[in-house]
DNA sequence: TGTACATCAGTGAACGCGCGTTCACTGATGTAC
DNA sequence: TGTACATCAGTGAACGCGCGTTCACTGATGTAC
């Protein structure tokens, strides 16, 4: 596996297919999941257009590689900040970090009508992320029965995602400081107060 | 402002600006934003394909027109039932509804980049759906201070909007029932241990 | 170690297609007198 | 009420372009003997 270091490009790329996707994942960044081609993706990644094809088949093939690993990287960043006590909190947290620092693979994920849904890859990465979910949500209710752990994975899933994608789309940071920290405080206490209307309410 | 009803379509369409605009939004739904073509818009409506670029201009000006629809009836929608003392969770149910029955005007309002974030009618419906929002909050804190205000702003929003696009992106039917009454039960009680989980985080 | 051959990775020219845009035109409506 | 003309709403043919796909090919790597 050595890697010629050459002035002129070699013919074998050596690593075409995660090229491709780098190239993906930025074009979609730049300019949206929509506008996204096959050319304009081998142009990036400085190889023939005909490239991308041979080894995704088709733009579906792309999409699905990079939700594949847009499931294995969120996982990756969640699944150590789960451990502790107040670990769902700070899953909540990293599951918008991931969003905000991968906005391509974020956008991706959750568009499967891009991809191919039924791809055994990309089925075991989502399995696996929404299992640390899980797992944090009942470490959380501790003692709780299966319906609570079903609502606050929910709630709790929808408010970081929730976030995440108003704070990507929604011009969110001309409302809000800049400040993560304090905001993210700001943010806490609007769930507690939120929590406490839905108690009221249920009465 | 006579409608002709005969057999033969007339030359004059008398609506066709609304009628370009119902197509869109079902293209939207059908395919997505990013397969939206001005041609196949024209097909839909039944109308010569370069009667949308008379009215609109371009794509960018389809979607403005879509997203400034979907402000305004997303304001109509929620602004009546946030006058209760529950009227800021009755107002995220309907905020989840309109996306539910309008996902095609949801999809657009949420791509700023599809639209011209500038056009003055956009903006103005926009901040009024917006103000409908805090409004809410700020009755539902009754006392609180701004900071309440805007974090239960943001907090309840984002549940609102990542419940909805979790559901029409993310495959939720699969994992939750169809029976809306229960879920939201679910749902609420969800809300109530993260509020919980988070004043302790907070302490 | 050398040689022959199969396989793999990537190229680039060629194709047909749907697209957005332009433009001269047509059919209908509104308005001035 | 009638007529002439301007304006508006919408058409359809034509254009050039970028796209996805195909395919014969090339350069490099792996493997059998």
């Amino acid at each position: 596996m050595v890697m010629p270091r050459s002035a002129l490009r070699p013919y074998h790329h050596g690593r075409l297919r995660q090229a491709v996707i780098e190239a993906a994942v930025q074009e979609v960044e730049a300019a949206g999941a929509g506008h996204l081609s096959m050319r304009e993706i081998a142009r990036r990644a400085g190889v023939s257009h005909a490239a991308p094809a041979y080894h995704f088949g088709d733009k579906a093939g792309i999409f699905t590689a990079i939700a594949t690993e847009g499931f294995r990287l969120i996982t990756e960043r969640i699944a150590p900040v789960t451990g502790g006590p107040d670990g769902f909190i700070q899953g909540g947290a990293a599951y918008v970090g991931f969003a905000v620092e991968h906005p391509g693979h974020f956008e991706v994920m959750f568009r499967p009508d891009l991809y191919r849904a039924d791809d055994l890859d990309l089925i075991a990465a989502r399995d696996a992320a929404f299992g640390v979910m899980v797992d944090s949500a009942r470490a959380a209710v501790a003692a709780g029965e299966a319906d609570d752990i079903t609502g606050l994975v929910v709630a709790g899933w929808s408010a970081a995602h929730g976030f995440a994608t108003l704070w990507l789309h929604a011009n969110l940071q001309d409302k809000l400081g800049t400040d993560p920290a304090a905001f993210a405080a700001t943010f806490a206490g609007g769930l507690v107060t939120l929590g406490e209307i839905a108690r009221r309410q249920q009465l």
